[in-house]
DNA sequence: GTGCCTGTTACCTC
DNA sequence: AGAGGTAACAGGCA
């Protein structure tokens, strides 16, 4: 559930939150394999007592910068994170907390339990797996014709792949190809050059957009996306294509479509986006 | 209750 | 390199 804008909404949160500067009291871990690759044991040998300098993104991971290193959480499909000043009993999709010394606590909620916390001295472990964030100076034109140009695949499944470009999940893959015109089943080699000046353009806005809007909420379970406070975000109301199948396309009228492409659930509107 | 779906990623095989 | 399957897990929904 949580792509960039999504991610980029609770780092923004958590650097307001009273945080930073102050150091890790206590870690409780409730669920073992929600730290990777330490155990839990030498996770919280290395964190514990140690300041939380700034917190930061980078793709979709959210990474906590210590003096000896670095903290990486990813939420994969429904991690979120609560924080507040009483230390509550943890509930059952509760795996773990962070105590400060100024009071604060900061809980860790993953229904699915796919998120993973890791601690690394060298965020290389990070930059080799992920490639160019697409709201940096990093990505331009060029790059990305380049990277286009060079792969044959499916441009849903290249968008999706993190090592390419990172923080793209699949709400946001479809409402990009949707602004771009294109269809999801194009080869990458093969999208014309306008095509390409359209999706150079419309992946930083989705982006942008949706993290004007604080992120994506879709539904209401459990599951799904919110932020710090628990509140839900707005961008759900905004989405072009996607959770819109049978609704009409808001440029042309006609009726969205859902199909699989690169075995994920794909909206796109067959008028507007041509293979 | 049953079976199938889900916004992510890693790992495996062909 | 790329495609496709599976797995990690729990809840929502028909």
């Amino acid at each position: 559930m949580p792509e960039l804008p999504e991610v980029e909404t609770i780092v923004q949160d958590l650097n307001k939150s009273g945080l930073i500067g102050h150091k890790i009291k206590q870690i409780i871990i409730t669920w073992p394999r929600i730290v990777d690759p330490h155990s839990p044991d030498e996770f919280i040998k290395i964190a514990k007592n140690q300041t939380v300098k700034s917190i930061e993104r980078r793709g979709k991971y959210i990474l906590f910068k210590l003096a000896n290193g670095t903290l990486s959480v990813h939420l994969r499909m429904t991690g979120k994170f609560k924080i507040s000043n009483e230390n509550t009993v943890l509930t059952k999709h509760e795996h773990l907390r962070l105590e400060f010394a100024n009071g604060l606590i900061l809980t860790y909620n993953d229904t699915r339990k796919f998120g993973r916390w890791s601690f690394h001295e060298s965020i290389d472990f990070i930059e080799n797996k992920l490639g160019i964030e697409p709201l940096t100076k990093d990505f331009t034109l060029p790059k990305l014709t380049n990277l286009l140009k060079n792969h044959h695949t499916k441009i849903k499944a290249f968008l999706l792949n993190q090592k390419y470009i990172a923080g793209l999940g699949n709400i946001y893959v479809d409402e990009a190809l949707w602004e771009a015109k294109i269809h999801p089943l194009t080869p990458t080699n093969e999208v014309p050059v306008e095509q390409t000046k359209a999706l150079f353009k419309a992946i930083p806005n989705v982006l942008l957009t949706g993290l004007q809007n604080q992120g994506t909420s879709l539904g209401k379970g459990k599951g799904n996306y919110y932020n710090l406070s628990g509140e839900r975000g707005g961008h759900q109301y905004k989405l072009k294509v996607f959770s819109r199948t049978g609704q009409d396309c808001p440029r042309c009228g006609h009726k969205i479509i859902k199909t699989v492409v690169a075995q994920r659930g794909t909206h796109l509107c067959p008028h507007c986006q041509k293979v």
